[in-house]
DNA sequence: AAAAATAATCGTACCTTTACGATTGATAAA
DNA sequence: TTTATCAATCGTAAAGGTACGATTATTTTT
């Protein structure tokens, strides 16, 4: 019995994998996500300092992590502080590990 | 001591960590790879009837998650067999359990 | 009060992604 | 051999992503 178990677009566990995973989909939005638990916290300037990328730049990267909840952005008087969210994180562990469990049973 | 040990963009780990992430980064192509996994073998005819996108656009989902190395497909005559890569899988897994653990490990 | 510092946002340029229909090339069936 | 089937590719339009410098608003420091 081959029966399809419903795969839709607009499952909301499928998008919001697809949402995470598109945020961790680029190399310097992996980068800060190391970088912040590296350092348990950051402001923006710490990280644009690491990394070669400009300061708007780096900016336009926190707020895609900030609004896929992967991250948290306090402001503190001038300064921004960044911080891994834990609950994000966790999310982020949960989805993608029962995403790729559910796959490695059928193929390997 | 708050060292910081060396975030580059043109990190190897990290650029295949940020590759496999944005393969997934999409909801058409985590339906697709559930859809393999259900069904062992899929023609890419077989996921056109099921997912609500044209056959031109999911062809190009499924040369997406190939060059990503997430899944295999083999020209059988006429028709193209795609099947989850269990290597690609298997890396999906390992690579991102290992980020976020790491994650975790500072932020939770 | 003026100047400096920080980070968000704006404007802009360029490239990529996503989607579609049409076409093509290859194989299988009539 | 002709016709049908399948999937890749092409062409194209619209939307989104990535990067930068300049500007702005806020808050500190001087």
């Amino acid at each position: 019995m081959t029966e399809i178990i419903s795969v839709q677009l607009d499952d909301p566990s499928i998008k919001r994998s697809a949402a995470i995973a598109k945020a961790l989909g680029h190399p310097a939005r992996i980068a800060i996500l190391k970088l912040l638990g590296q350092r348990t916290t950051c402001f923006c300037g710490d990280i644009t300092e690491v990394l070669p990328l400009a300061q708007s730049t780096v900016s336009q990267h926190l707020k895609a992590l900030k609004s896929a909840g992967l991250i948290t952005g306090e402001v503190e008087g001038v300064r921004t502080c960044y911080c891994l969210n834990p609950d994000g994180i966790k999310e982020l562990e949960s989805t993608l590990s029962e995403l790729s469990s559910e796959l490695i049973q059928t193929c390997c």
